[in-house]
DNA sequence: CGTCGGGTTGAGGGTGATCAAAGTTTGTGG
DNA sequence: CCACAAACTTTGATCACCCTCAACCCGACG
């Protein structure tokens, strides 16, 4: 990864810069931040519900998803999170996780001590702003969700995660002319799109077949971005990705 | 209302209160800024998806949710806001709005100038803060929200939604002995979880079979509230009341 | 008194769940 | 590097939850 060599936090620094002005100072300060670095294999859950962390952890490589389950096990994904990401970053101010944060595929991770996040955003009241959007846009990523599980059907909400996801990854530079690297079993679709595993099948091969994406061996391939777009009625007016917006 | 002889913010004030320590002089400084009083009559879309508001408003009184819709019209409610809470505050840092706000009832509320809370946050780090873990709680419950709709069934859901709802109520004193004001139809009930307003009624006469509630004419009787607990598998954890977790 | 929004009820149908079993790929230990 | 197990994918059959459509009822309100 050649943000290794600018420093681990790099695709942080970059996705914060898109959410709020930051100084030089502002940014020095969270490249200053002591971290501490970990490999966390495949499907392993790093940040269990009712936890009570005194540290959040920076998504420097690999895709980790939190996720809530009822008690008959029914798991239902919440969110998808790329590098650069802070997925439990809330448990600096909710003390106690009420979700579970696991990786998908291999990850590595940096951990941060609360005590530092803490002392950088009274320190630094431009990162705190920066932070207090993401969360807004995070939250606003979840109505979209609801919308999707609540008023869509399969196909469309299949097709909408998938932009989704796509021009996520597009967006921090993840892609690869419509290719994306992207770990995920048909179980893990079917948790995050509130559907049975076998009918994730079925509808894969639904829109397969209409020739609009491949999804095979952890890799989506986006075959006709418009039609997906259409039939998922995907509109990434919610991502807020303009800064100026 | 009481609250209105202790100035119009009263509620606020509380509410953020318990969000986070706030001094007298953070408190005096929210109680200062300059607001437009307004009445909204019953089901009227306060701010719609795709505005630019300059300002964000303050529930004085009343119900109203958030929701979006497809292309086709499904409607999807995604909170709801009782006195107290800035169900638009989002739009002082994401200046395009993504979904609608709309009024359940008749409603009082006030508006505040974004300028003005600006320069409130700016000055008061502490409000800044108190607002930010207001917006992760919320973050906290459309993650329980995405659950109810995606994994759970419909007798679930709807007794979930019960439970969060009374509790809320409960939080800000506006229960009297599980009896909700709560002018919501089956079809505003449908649209929040996520079901048709025809198998909304069917469910509603099941529960109160059971002799779990009552729901008529705007009025919710809690009549065995550890039966509702226990059906929507409630567990207040997400809504982080607690200030201390 | 008529209309309108909302509530209720019945009938029928479809989307997607569940169950079961057979393939296929992945991973692991010998 | 092979053998085996585990995990995942695929397919078929059946079923149920919930939707849609339609009609009727009721109370509020002009």
């Amino acid at each position: 990864m050649s943000e290794q060599a600018l420093g681990p936090f790099e695709r942080l620094v970059r996705k914060l810069r898109m959410r709020w002005p930051l100084s030089e100072a502002d940014i020095a300060a969270i490249q200053r931040l002591p971290l501490h670095i970990k490999s966390v294999p495949n499907h392993t859950t790093i940040v269990a519900e009712g936890a009570r962390p005194n540290q959040s952890f920076v998504l420097l490589d690999g895709l980790v998803c939190r996720s809530k389950a009822t008690n008959a096990g029914r798991r239902q994904i919440l969110s998808f999170h790329v590098a650069g990401d802070i997925p439990d970053l809330q448990s600096l101010h909710l003390h106690i996780m009420d979700h579970d944060v696991s990786s998908l595929g291999p990850c590595s991770i940096a951990h941060v001590a609360h005590i530092h996040l803490r002392e950088l955003v009274t320190e630094h009241p431009q990162v705190a702003n920066a932070l207090w959007r993401d969360t807004l846009i995070e939250a606003a990523m979840f109505r979209e969700w609801i919308l999707n599980v609540g008023r869509r059907s399969a196909e469309q909400r299949m097709a909408h995660l998938f932009c989704e996801i796509a021009d996520r990854l597009d967006a921090v530079g993840l892609a690869h002319g419509g290719v994306y690297e992207l770990p995920l079993t048909q179980i893990d679709l079917a948790d995050a799109l509130g559907l049975s595993a076998v009918h994730v099948n079925r509808v894969l091969q639904e829109i397969r077949g209409r020739g609009l994406i491949e999804f095979q061996k952890s890799t989506l391939l986006v075959k006709d971005a418009a039609g997906l777009r259409l039939l998922g009625e995907y509109d990434p007016l919610y991502l807020h990705n303009d800064p100026a917006s």
